[in-house]
DNA sequence: CAGTTCTTAGAACGCTCGTTATAGTAGCGG
DNA sequence: CCGCTACTATAACGAGCGTTCTAAGAACTG
């Protein structure tokens, strides 16, 4: 006899809205019971669907480097250098509606900097990704040990402008200071 | 009747063991407990001094702000140029002496880009007083937007290199990005 | 329909948390 | 020494947490 089969669609549904809800909310207060109350289910089955908590948190944050690395290999994969490849990632990301999401991805940065065992694996294949697209960007002629470093350098300097339009909500200051750092990088990539 | 009178050293002396503690813990998990046990006091002694938790943490940022930027202004104020001043930057913040208090400065910034009403002044201060000390290092011949806008991607650029290597651990590929990035800001600084 | 497994929920357990109540001790002015 | 205030500690309260127990419907095979 082989019963009920399992539901993966039903536990796919879940994870999604959970996603969603990590973004919109504070992910230090991240609970069962509250992802349970957003959900509209018990926190029995966020238990029979995920586990643990941590395993919950984990299959969160696997979701949500699923949809940053689709969206960065779909962004600034077609671009010819990387000033273009550059120029693509930041008005990708100083969209707003990206915001939540990276909202959450520098909670979790902001997290693991101090207890790096937990959520490691989650940042070294984000930050990986994202390099390795930039490096590609810059083409075969340029040596590689060169374009990771100018690839970490590009990647750095984002994700920097990034928390700090995050985390000070000086639109303007930050945009003129992308708005220069990008220009000062077109003369170089050729 | 004047009655006892209140200890200042006593709270100052509370203080910088509590900073030192956060510096090593999590900051997510501190609690009234587990500050209490590591200073060797009860947690009532630290309500006294302190009041709630929210007015601990905020007094422990403070400090740890204080400290921030009496070494910023130390390092950089007396470098003629904004690559000197970028480089010196570069050398304190990637000395792991600083990780400690560095770690929980980016972990304050994790929980602040959710919750920005919390821990924005924080952010505000040390940001703000970093830029400002890279502004005056260009001197008054540079147009002052001109200067903000480098100013704020150097501080972008060093806080994500230290965010990558304070995540990965990968300090050979960070610190080969770190001397690009700073070999190509020295031309420009003239 | 019967048998089996998946799915979901409600209730409870043990724990930690921030905070408060109570009380004893220490240093000051009169 | 007395009155007052600062300082410190132990104990407890109520709330929220992760997790487990128990049990009831739902979907499938035979």
């Amino acid at each position: 006899m082989v019963g009920r089969p399992v539901d993966h669609r039903r536990r796919a549904e879940l994870l999604d809205a959970a996603v969603d809800h990590a973004s919109r909310e504070v992910f230090a207060e991240l609970s069962f019971r509250s992802v349970a109350a957003a959900l509209g289910v018990s926190t029995t089955t966020l238990v029979h669907h995920f586990g643990t908590k941590d395993r919950l948190l984990g299959s969160i944050l696997e979701r949500l480097r699923e949809r940053l690395v689709a969206s960065s290999e779909e962004i600034a994969g077609e671009h010819p250098d990387l000033a273009t490849a550059a120029r693509a990632f930041w008005d990708w990301s100083s969209d707003e509606a990206q915001w939540p999401s990276l909202r959450l991805f520098f909670a979790v940065y902001g997290h693991a900097v101090q207890s790096p065992g937990t959520y490691g694996g989650f940042l070294d294949t984000v930050g990986a990704d994202w390099i390795a697209v930039l490096v590609a960007a810059q083409g075969p002629s340029v040596e590689p040990a060169d374009a990771t470093a100018r690839a970490t350098v590009v990647v750095a300097t984002i994700r920097g402008l990034l928390l700090d339009v995050l985390a000070t909500g000086d639109r303007a200051r930050v945009e003129e200071a992308a708005a220069a750092f990008l220009s000062d990088l077109a003369p170089r990539s050729t």
